[in-house]
RNA sequence: GCCCAGGUAGCUCAGUCGGUAGAGCAGGGGACUGAAAAUCCCCGUGUCGGUGGUUCGAUUCCGCCCCUGGGCA
């Protein structure tokens, strides 16, 4: 018998957190993190990940448990992920599925193509053809193999182009195949799926003032040490936050600007989030104070 | 009170030798199948401060008024 997954989805800021946590103490259930960033350890401030005392309130998995320099993908959350959906439920507790990574809830949820995964070097040598040669030239290659891809697939978008690449160079299949093939169809797990959204506005003045908050408790002393500690190439170091913070470390920016830097792409973040729940299938919107949500329970 | 310089998109500004206007930023929309807080694509109508006048036609020229800077008293 599958378990039915709770899903709170929504964009940064949108208050998932505090939910979840309210929704899962009241039902003795467990958490299982569905944010890209928060699965590494280390990388504490700039992720908003939950605080000590709502970790304590509620067990919480998949958070914190890679190492930043380990490579991960979404096919690895997917298997970690299930085993603590599987834990958990053998344990007799209701799962709630929390985050705003939308690929990563589409897969546990809807599954993965069962194409191999990534193949470093051929990527490093990709992407040194794109820099030599230009990103036209990756994608002509792809053109030659793959050509329906090709032509779905911008030349600039060489992140999608090189995994194109990558899976018909070591299976000899073209990625659309494989896609068509699988195309997101089964229903991994029953799970009824809630996406917070608060109004634009509002979403955007929590998102500015969690920014300045980041700020003030330390995250370019974070950045600082994490940086100390070799994580300078670490995929979450790329992300918002922590970009900037290294910028101030680095003396590229003063503090003002990371600040104001931060909560901008912080917001253009949060859009994309919402365009991608908006299509999710089934996902239930909802808007503050969250009342659907806090009688679910009862 | 007088003299300058301005008042054009949410912001900073450009421009129209008179035919109702366009950049950057902000913002908006979209894509997304093993990097996803990543990566990428698309989008600019606004009483041109108000009001009279000249004109076929005024945001543009002229008068007056209002507002904002700066200077002089």
């Amino acid at each position: 018998m599958k378990p039915l997954l709770t899903v709170i989805a929504g964009p940064t800021a949108s208050g998932k957190t505090g939910i979840a946590v309210e929704l899962a103490r009241r039902a003795g259930g467990e958490i299982v993190n569905a944010d890209s960033q928060q699965v590494y350890r280390s990388f504490d401030i700039g992720t908003a990940k939950p605080s000590p005392e709502e970790l304590a309130a509620v067990p919480h998995h998949v958070l914190s448990v890679v190492d930043p320099l380990e490579p991960f993908s979404a096919a690895e959350y997917q298997r970690r992920a299930d085993a603590a959906i599987a834990d958990i439920t053998s344990r007799g507790r209701p799962v709630f599925a929390v985050g705003g990574t939308g690929l990563y809830l589409r897969i546990l949820l809807h599954g993965v193509v069962e194409a191999p995964g990534a193949d470093p070097s051929l990527r490093a040598s990709l992407e040194a053809l794109a820099v030599a040669e230009g990103r036209e030239a990756v994608h002509r290659k792809l053109a030659e193999v793959d050509p329906e891809t090709a032509g779905k697939l911008p030349a600039q978008d060489l992140v999608r182009v090189i995994r194109a690449l990558e899976i018909h160079a070591q299976t000899g299949i073209p990625a659309s195949q494989w896609r068509r093939e699988h195309g997101f169809a089964p229903d991994r797990y029953p799970f009824r799926m809630f996406v917070l959204e608060p109004p634009r506005e509002q979403l955007y003045a929590t998102i500015n003032a969690r920014t300045e908050a980041m700020f003030a408790r330390g995250l370019v002393e974070e950045t600082r040490e994490l940086l100390a500690r070799g994580y300078a190439d670490a995929a979450p170091m790329r992300s918002v936050g922590y970009v900037q913070a290294r910028s101030v470390v680095e003396g590229r920016m003063t503090q003002e600007e990371a600040i104001q830097e931060t909560a901008q792409e912080t917001r253009r973040y949060a859009k994309r989030q919402l365009t991608w729940f908006r299509k999710e299938p089934g996902a239930v919107h909802v808007a503050p104070p969250y009342d659907v949500l806090h009688n679910l329970g009862s």
